[in-house]
DNA sequence: ATGTCGGAATTATTCCGA
């Protein structure tokens, strides 16, 4: 099974670009990021031509994220929001799909250290830890992925040293996904990966791509359980790259492959 | 060039957020 994130950075304006995606990479559970489009105003019948359905939870402009679910397995709705969270927009859905306890999050950027958005978010993560050690169960597989709008290691910044104590660089950011680890997940691409630098986000300013100036941001977290099944995990390089003419968002997918 | 995008508010231009 290939479970999948991505932060698409507009879906409308993503759609033909996504198509390409799913048509070349044919994944079977996918989380999605940064929609900025309503619940309502999903193209579920897009979606459904491409032999996928999907769980939502949107809002108007911004945020939004949905699973998207591969025709033959069924997708049972969990949650939508993180409870507490609300004010922050829409930026959690779960769902069980594939006997796998599945949640996608949009974590709030954070901006600046002296911006009010910062212990905003940082009050996010602690909600966020707090809900998984309440709602999930660490022995069942589960997947936590999303755009985490974190730095772990140094390793996962094209220049530690410049950005060093600055958003996404921070201690107080880094225990957060460290708490997370506690919990029980396992972040899958480093796991299978230990040294190997690699990036998942490029500004789109500034040829922040082609200079190899990126940041790794999105993950694929998994339970012990789902660790031990994952055969191959990537960062899909190649389609932070424009595709047919249409535009990439500037976050690259992340898959896993899962032996069933 | 603080260099590019997407979306919204307003009507092709400006702002906001990332």
């Amino acid at each position: 099974m290939r479970v999948a994130t991505w932060n698409v950075n507009g879906l409308r304006a993503r759609l033909d670009f996504v198509r390409i995606w799913l048509a070349e990479r044919k994944p079977c559970v996918v989380g999605l990021q940064e929609l900025k489009l309503e619940t309502d105003k999903f193209p579920h019948e897009t979606f459904a031509e491409l032999g996928y359905r999907a769980v939502v939870h949107g809002q108007k402009s911004w945020n939004g994220v949905a699973i998207l679910v591969r025709e033959g397995l069924e997708a049972k709705l969990l949650q939508q929001g993180l409870p507490g969270q609300e004010e922050m927009g829409a930026r959690l859905v779960t769902a069980e799909v594939g006997g796998l306890d599945f949640t996608t999050v949009y974590v709030p950027n954070g901006k600046t250290l002296d911006h009010e958005d910062y212990p905003k978010k940082l009050a996010w993560y602690d909600a966020l830890i707090e809900h998984f050690a309440e709602r999930h169960d660490a022995g069942r597989p589960t997947v936590l992925c999303g755009d985490f709008n974190v730095c772990p290691q140094p390793i996962d910044s094209w220049d530690e040293a410049r950005h060093e104590g600055h958003i996404f660089h921070t201690d107080a950011e880094r225990a957060r996904i460290q708490a997370l680890l506690d919990w029980g997940f396992v972040d899958l691409f480093r796991a299978a990966h230990p040294d190997t630098q690699a990036f998942s986000w490029w500004d789109y300013r500034g040829g922040a791509f082609h200079r190899k100036q990126g940041l790794r941001i999105d993950f694929l977290l998994g339970s012990e359980s789902v660790n031990r099944r994952v055969r191959e995990v990537s960062i899909d390089r190649e389609f932070r790259k424009k595709q047919e003419g249409f535009t990439a968002s500037d976050h690259a997918p992340v898959w896993a492959d899962l032996q069933d």
